[in-house]
DNA sequence: CCCTGATTCGC
DNA sequence: GCGAATCAGG
């Protein structure tokens, strides 16, 4: 494959848009991405963010995305998989306003969203991905294991999620999303 | 391990 | 000009 005018237009296209030279490699097909980098370099439009590091991170827009969502008929059950048994040792709980988990004692509490700011589907979809969690114990950790922890720390109904990381990050791509929310949502403070 | 872009250098 | 190999980083 050669470069030709139509192969460069979208490459500059694809590259303006912020897509990454993989991503841009397999559209044209028959290139690999460092073929895309060169000749991005050559054309000199390399640098797409200005500031900081030339190699720094770039992921702005992700333009050509279907994403998947659309379940109008999910209320998103609460099965409530962790949980094993809570029965009468507790006095009472009066305020069903905000779900809140109560941790016995421990020091490092788990990042428990307190389900604060997190969207309903956002909240629905970590339901589902901590459903197929592989339940790993502190152990079976590793670099590209989701380092979620799901359950009670003080009891033995707890566990990692163990789902695959993607790139450096410490969780699974669902509980990033729950873990950074990018402070958002937040203006409903009126005081 | 997965991924990102940056650079080099023989072709 | 090209891009695989390599480098540097998340």
């Amino acid at each position: 494959m050669s470069w030709t005018d139509e192969r460069v237009e979208l490459l500059k296209k694809m590259w303006s848009e912020g897509q990454s030279a993989s991503q841009i490699a397999k559209e044209l097909g028959g290139v690999t991405r460092n073929a895309v980098i060169g000749k991005v370099h050559r054309l000199g439009l390399s640098n797409r963010a200005s500031g900081g590091g030339a190699a720094a991170e770039a992921k702005p827009a992700e333009a050509e995305k279907p994403a998947p969502r659309a379940e109008p008929a999910k209320p998103a059950p609460k099965p409530e998989p962790a949980k094993a048994a809570a029965p009468a040792a507790e006095p009472e709980k009066p305020a069903p306003v905000a779900r809140k988990a109560i941790i016995p004692a421990g020091q490092p509490l788990p990042p428990q969203p307190s389900a604060n700011e997190i969207s309903p589907e956002t909240l629905a979809n970590v339901r589902e991905i901590e459903k197929k969690a592989k339940r790993i114990s502190l152990m079976e950790l590793t670099e590209r294991t989701c380092k979620w922890p799901i359950g009670d720390p003080a009891t033995d109904d707890f566990w990692f999620c163990g789902l695959s990381v993607q790139a450096g990050k410490p969780y699974c791509e669902a509980h990033v999303s729950v873990a950074f929310q990018p402070m958002s949502s937040r203006r409903d403070r009126r005081r």
